[in-house]
DNA sequence: ATAGATTATGGGTAGATGTGGTTAATTATC
DNA sequence: GATAATTAACCACATCTACCCATAATCTAT
């Protein structure tokens, strides 16, 4: 019985399989982790890399009362809240711990079967693992000076 | 009675064996000066040689505090949390005392049966005693002036 | 030195977990 | 309103993991 191990953060990285129907389950460690007023509930939505975010209901709320204080007024605004919110829902979990992810956002993690969901604290990432692979190489190659700047602020 | 010695650190080097399922026993001498507010936990995460670093849980909160400051707009931030957490998880010790190593960290610190753990002050280190020797030789070689440089600085 | 306690290592087992499939319920379509 | 299509709830099973016990080696104290 580990129940009280971590404390509402995520982390690690799992490889599981989205099936046929489009459902994909949640590592445990991570369903076990979130209080009952997350309702058995996560939120999902476009990441800002290709892939899926996946928040606890709670965090989420959060984020949106941030949307909502953005000015219609402005058209970037308008612009930027249409583009999350068109591909956020929220989804409960079954008895198994599967959520269903919506097609707009298999299309646009590009999501086949084999699944990366990696922990970053707050939330969850979904990647096709091909993609991240990718993304992280080419990445790493121009911006390493920066990591190395951040990793002497944070890393003990 | 030699209870409460050291505070909270962790010196020397000990010689163990990872079993046929992933297994590694962390020395009592180490466990032993963990306060209980650490709740029998390590978080093992990605050492930036190639080794894992093992910190008590207590001491990762204020790295997982920072982590959580750095904002998701930053593709830079990002990328540096993915990097890093991904590698990360809380695991508690055993009745005997061994926590499970994750298959990535085996992977990356390129583990067999023999690992060397080392006492790093405020956290620890998993080696592959081929890899650490291997590193150091070719270190030492290129960075004798740096470690001069250290000295002065530091020992008493 | 010797007995007792502690520690390192190996293995077994019950329960938890991940995955596929089936049935019931709900929604959509004609 | 009847029927098809989609979604949600339920069941089954193989795999894995956390927890337990056993044993040998090492350390501690008298």
């Amino acid at each position: 019985m580990t129940k009280t191990l971590n404390q509402n953060t995520f982390t690690g990285e799992f490889s599981y399989s989205l099936d046929s129907k489009g459902r994909l389950n949640i590592p445990a460690k991570f369903r076990n982790v979130l209080s009952k007023k997350n309702k058995d509930s996560f939120v999902i939505t476009k990441g800002m890399d290709p892939c899926i975010w996946v928040y606890p209901l709670v965090a989420w709320q959060n984020i949106e009362d941030e949307l909502k204080k953005l000015s219609s007024l402005s058209r970037v605004n308008r612009s930027f809240v249409r583009s999350t919110v068109r591909y956020t829902s929220t989804v409960k979990y079954d008895k198994q711990g599967r959520i269903a992810i919506t097609q707009n956002l298999i299309d646009y993690a590009k999501l086949k079967k084999d699944v990366l969901i990696i922990g970053m604290v707050n939330k969850i990432e979904l990647w096709n693992p091909k993609l991240l692979s990718d993304a992280e190489k080419e990445f790493h190659e121009i911006k390493s000076s920066e990591f190395d700047e951040l990793a002497n602020q944070i890393i003990l």
